[in-house]
DNA sequence: TGTTGAAATTAACCCGGGTTAAAACGCATG
DNA sequence: CATGCGTTTTAACCCGGGTTAATTTCAACA
């Protein structure tokens, strides 16, 4: 747990008010937070004002905006609490240099990023080859839980529809 | 480039001839290919036999299935390819073995699973957020070479529509 | 030059989900 | 208990893209 470690050492602890940003979609942010409480979620917003949720982040999960934090850019999502949450921050280049430092560290990371393309590749999967339907089966049969945590309308923005899409298919499966 | 000269040492080089595949999805893999020529699709068949395609993988691309080399799972997505190709496969297990003991080639697969992370981001963020038709206007914009290289069939396979669907999109757009 | 087959276009019809707006359902607060 | 506000549902209409099948285009080759 050399990583954790790390991160309680150089990380600083914040606490946040739901609703409150940890940062916003457009702004640089060299950040990467662990969660230890709370419940967030990572969104984009288009030009026309819709809101398209990334992910949902809850405790024990790491989170921050890669492009903006390895890239130097402007990163392309918020991050937001749903709930009051406390996570610890730590910069990306810390990060960066305790890794080539420490092969420890490095090992975690490496770990961390396979973790999260297999994240990424199974969203994409999803985004790609099944229904808005298929999705929402897929998402109550394996994280039941998130449906007592936030709205229909948060759902249904990750699932990539609208709330009233959402209703439709739910009317629709209960025949 | 400490990476490459590792590729080059303990890689095998393999010759393909188009239309062969590397793997198939469902079956273990647990090579990471680096492409020296050729081009080469990644897609996804889904149960009705659809096919989705996940990426086209040109020369200097790194490619290998994740979910297979890192966790042993079947693969989720096969990998063919569209042209004559020169690969060389290193097994993941070598590589995780070099990067645990030497840093200069950790950083670098590092440095290699950022890029992919922030491409699937962006991946993500399309099919989320941006419409057939916007998606195809980016290609289009950012990738035009493409264009040249495979079938509008395969263009469409690759934005998540039908060959019809993108004739239609193109025509909509001519006017 | 004509033939053939793959790729691309077009047309007709269908359907899922978007959009807008109205109703119903909570549930907290005074 | 009544009021009010956010969430969810329902309804009506629209539209993009799927599906199927016919047609056209084009390149390869005899």
């Amino acid at each position: 747990m050399k990583l954790d470690e790390f991160i309680a050492e150089n990380g600083t602890v914040i606490t946040k008010k739901a609703g409150d940003h940890l940062f916003r979609q457009g702004e640089h942010d060299q950040s990467i937070y662990k969660v230890k409480s709370g419940l967030l979620k990572a969104y984009y917003l288009s030009a026309d004002g819709k809101e398209n949720i990334k992910s949902f982040i809850m405790p024990g999960d790491n989170i921050g905006s890669l492009v903006s934090a390895w890239a130097g850019k402007a990163s392309t999502f918020s991050l937001v609490c749903l709930k009051p949450s406390i996570v610890s921050a730590v910069p990306f280049r810390k990060l960066n240099e305790a890794s080539r430092a420490d092969p420890g560290i490095a090992g975690e990371i490496l770990d961390f990023l396979l973790a999260f393309g297999m994240k990424k590749e199974m969203r994409e999967y999803e985004l790609l080859c099944l229904t808005a339907e298929e999705r929402y089966k897929r998402l109550r049969d394996t994280s039941p839980e998130i449906f007592t945590l936030v709205t229909q309308n948060e759902i249904a923005r990750y699932l990539g529809i609208t709330p009233v899409g959402l209703s439709r298919i739910k009317k629709r499966l209960a025949d």
